[in-house]
DNA sequence: CCTCATGATTAATG
DNA sequence: CATTAATCATGAGG
């Protein structure tokens, strides 16, 4: 105690002496006697004044006289002191406010960038890279012409979005621990508690992690874009094959009474396709789930089809004629041999053609010359009809074609708006499941139609 | 260019 | 959930 104040009135001579400063208002020297509360209140105060007059003089005085300051013996006392009046006086606020409520936004920038596989693992690693590469390619690594060019644009930006946020990083730091240094440095002889050094740093690390969602923000974007530009199916769209469209149509055709193909149908025609050609349609992937998700994607693909070719050969039946003509001659005449096959097996005779069907709209004239007609359509273009095909939808192109030349013998032949069995008026195919629902003249009385399963 | 065909998507529907 | 109907966006030809 005594000695402490003993020291800090030597100090305080010392450094009035040494400096030569009077303050000139009332600075009172030092009294010479010690231990006394009277002189410490008055050492006190004259350090106090010291500072407070510190910025009235020039730099190299105050600057010595930091020095002289910072040497007091009486420094750490009062400087935390003043830390503590700095404390409470609130210049320190925003304490409050500190710390994680974690941005949504983002989190949600996180995120998009970890599924887009842009801040992810890296790619070289394989395993995990799997979440980019197999939410982009539907799991299967074919089909990948298209996505090397977009796998190569991701890394592109991933590359630039890593060494931008390594850069970040970098000069984040370094500020921080300049600022901190400079905090430190100045907390010599500024009131400057750890705390608010601490807090300095939080306050660094909020902008910059401000300028980190901006650069966040704006390599999603670029990723929304590629992604646009690439992958998005309907930007893509890519014509089937000759072949594909082959096969789909020739299902279509021969199923027309009931063109909706089962799941195994469309399995087994996604197959057929897809085989023949490598058109894997990029399905726009759904996001989530982005490891398993197998190959689902070419069924869809040919729901697809069936979708549309139903609709639009509903929609206008006429431009649609020609196709189904050839179509339907294609498989008919395997159809004709296996139908005739059947007929002669079953009953020796020539059915007489009933026609009493529920969509009377074709009746056929004479059903003796439809082997006749059939086989004028059929033209030379045929090749390879399948031969799996079962009864029904041999029935199914057999009808239809001979709709078609009872259309073209009597009726307008372009406009006929004749509705191919099972196709009622207002549209939409009803249950032609039910062999009653039309009669074909090749049907005898009760023979063929058995498996109508499809 | 424009037009048409066509695959994919989406809202509505049951 | 599967289909339908409408719509979008693109590819291929004119």
């Amino acid at each position: 105690m005594d000695e402490q104040a003993r020291i800090m009135q030597a100090l305080g001579g010392v450094s009035l002496a040494g400096h030569s400063v009077q303050g000139g208002m009332g600075l009172q020297p030092p009294h010479g006697h010690d231990g006394t509360d009277d002189g410490r209140k008055q050492d006190i105060g004259d350090i106090l004044h010291q500072i407070m007059t510190i910025t009235d003089q020039s730099l190299d005085e105050a600057q010595a006289k930091k020095h002289g300051l910072n040497c007091h013996r009486m420094k750490p006392a009062l400087f935390s002191v003043l830390c503590e009046i700095k404390e409470k006086t609130g210049l320190s606020i925003r304490g409050s406010q500190e710390e994680d409520p974690p941005d949504p936004q983002l989190m949600r920038l996180d995120n998009m960038l970890l599924a887009e596989g842009v801040s992810g693992p890296e790619k070289g690693g394989g395993s995990a890279a799997a979440a980019a590469a197999a939410a982009a390619s539907g799991g299967a690594s074919d089909n990948s012409i298209e996505h090397s060019d977009y796998r190569s644009k991701l890394t592109q930006i991933r590359q630039i979005y890593h060494t931008e946020l390594e850069k970040y990083e970098q000069a984040c730091n370094e500020f921080t621990t300049h600022v901190m240094n400079l905090l430190r440095e100045q907390s010599r002889t500024r009131p400057i508690s750890p705390k608010e050094i601490e807090r300095m740093v939080g306050i660094i690390h909020r902008k910059f992690s401000s300028i980190q969602m901006q650069l966040k923000q704006s390599t999603c974007e670029a990723v929304m874009i590629l992604r646009s530009r690439f992958l998005d199916a309907r930007r893509k769209r890519r014509n089937f094959s000759k072949q594909a469209t082959e096969i789909l149509n020739e299902y279509f055709y021969s199923h027309l009474s009931n063109p909706y193909p089962s799941e195994e149908a469309k399995e087994e025609l996604a197959k057929k396709c897809s085989i023949t050609v490598s058109q894997a349609a990029l399905q726009t992937d759904k996001r989530e789930s982005s490891e398993h998700m197998a190959d689902s994607a070419p069924q869809s693909v040919v729901s697809n089809w069936f979708g549309n070719k139903r609709i639009r050969y509903k929609k206008n039946i006429g431009k649609f004629q020609e196709e189904a003509n050839l179509y339907a001659a294609k498989t008919a005449v395997t159809a004709a041999h296996a139908v005739a096959a059947a007929v002669q097996n079953s009953q020796t005779n020539s059915p007489t053609t009933p026609n009493s069907g529920s969509s009377g709209s074709f009746n056929l004239p004479n059903s003796g010359d439809m082997f006749l007609s059939m086989q004028s359509l059929n033209g030379d273009s045929y090749q390879g009809a399948q031969v799996g095909v079962n009864v029904q939808s041999q029935v199914d192109t057999l009808r239809h074609v001979i709709s078609q030349t009872a259309g073209y013998s009597e009726a307008l032949g372009g406009n006929t708006m004749y509705s191919p069995n099972g196709l009622n008026a207002n549209g939409g195919w009803h249950d032609a499941m039910t062999p009653s629902s039309v009669i074909s003249p090749t049907e005898g009385p009760g023979s063929v139609h058995s498996d109508t399963s499809n």
